[in-house]
DNA sequence: ATCAAATTGTTAAAAAATTCACGATTAACT
DNA sequence: AGTTAATCGTGAATTTTTTAACAATTTGAT
């Protein structure tokens, strides 16, 4: 399989969540100019990035949504991915009703809590169980990613659990590192450090403006 | 003010996460190496990273882990930072509890919701008003960040208050792109985006494994 | 006192990503 | 038909980021 660049990767996926709304919207063409608009990215990126994945552009009018939307995907996002979820508090939650996986490709399994209460019941049509039924059930389906969702103090013990299923992708949502063997890949998203960040960036933006 | 490398300042966080762990447990010394390990990153980045900001490891010994962390704070969270939070659903509720920004450097000053039901209310100390009052609540203080958790129709609407109010960063959980003026800073967090990117980025390192 | 091992910090090289400049193409208008 | 304006696609230049190589430093052991 041809290899792109990794931003260019992650990028594809704004794309296609801003043809998404076009095509809701009825239209039937999107400039690259359009698009940077949109996306608060550069048409030139954007054009630059299509590029990649093949020539589907009509100068002076722009790209047909549809068929782009469908080249995106044939290179981006061949099958559907399959999730579970490991703790159902307030953001666990949160995950399971979010709306982004109702639609297409991405498939949560389960969730799991530690909690006793919340077995047995379901959000989203989604079954939660009990956390000694996990490894069962995450063996017998086939799951990409496990997602942590739970108070900090569990987490290490989650991602080895995941580990030991032999799940290769974990996104975290604790506020903490967890430690995992090579050729297992972790996503942290810390919430305060996405805030963080963003703000320096700014910041840092700013005084090149001035500059 | 002296400027960093835009990803060492992201990857300062993730240090700083680190470090907090590692002072809890006791620890006075850490190498770069296992600091790699602890955040899945390499030592000789983490070892630049830093050296960018000063001559603090000891050859042999490491870095003192609370003079390391006085040191990443001095040149990249020198201020508190204030946000507002707009939708108390799922997502909104997430956030006033996330146990991040109980601590330290990042403030929620008021939390706003279009239902009447939830006006009036608090969760973890952090008052909940109904949308008309946020123009004047949001110019009273002093506001660095705006956050978007409505459903995605609210979206744009809220983008466009916060940019009446003078806010310029903003971070928007909502799946949908927003368009603000030049000179404000969107930060899109999608978690099906984060999810698929994951995916992808995994599936990428793991072919050229093989190859 | 000397040597060996571990670790930092730095300079140079390589790789990746972005931006620029501009030719090529198309649609609309006259 | 010819002209104009809008837009794509691309190779080169630039910038940013990562990786590699290695000298310098410190500790601990003998």
């Amino acid at each position: 399989m041809k290899r792109f660049p990794q931003r260019t990767i992650i990028r594809a996926f704004i794309y296609l969540r801003a043809l998404d709304a076009l095509i809701e919207d009825g239209r039937v063409y999107v400039s690259s100019g359009e698009l940077a608009t949109i996306t608060s990215l550069t048409d030139v990126q954007i054009r630059k990035d299509i590029s990649a994945f093949g020539k589907v552009g009509k100068p002076r009018v722009g790209y047909d949504t549809r068929r782009l939307k469908q080249l995106l995907e044939e290179f981006v996002v061949q099958n559907v991915v399959h999730v579970v979820l490991f703790g159902v508090g307030n953001l666990g939650s949160a995950i399971l009703r979010y709306p982004g996986f109702q639609e297409d490709k991405i498939k949560i399994v389960a969730a799991f809590d530690s909690d006793p209460e919340k077995g047995d019941k379901a959000i989203n049509g989604i079954s939660i169980y009990p956390l000694d039924k996990a490894k069962m059930i995450i063996q017998k389906k086939h799951v990409e990613i496990g997602v942590i969702a739970v108070p900090k103090q569990a987490s290490q013990q989650i991602a080895d659990l995941l580990v030991s299923c032999g799940v290769e992708c974990v996104v975290n949502f604790s506020p903490t590192n967890i430690s995992v063997p090579k050729g297992t890949f972790v996503k942290n998203i810390d919430l305060a450090v996405e805030f963080l960040a963003l703000f320096c960036d700014m910041s840092s933006k700013k005084a090149a403006q001035h500059a």
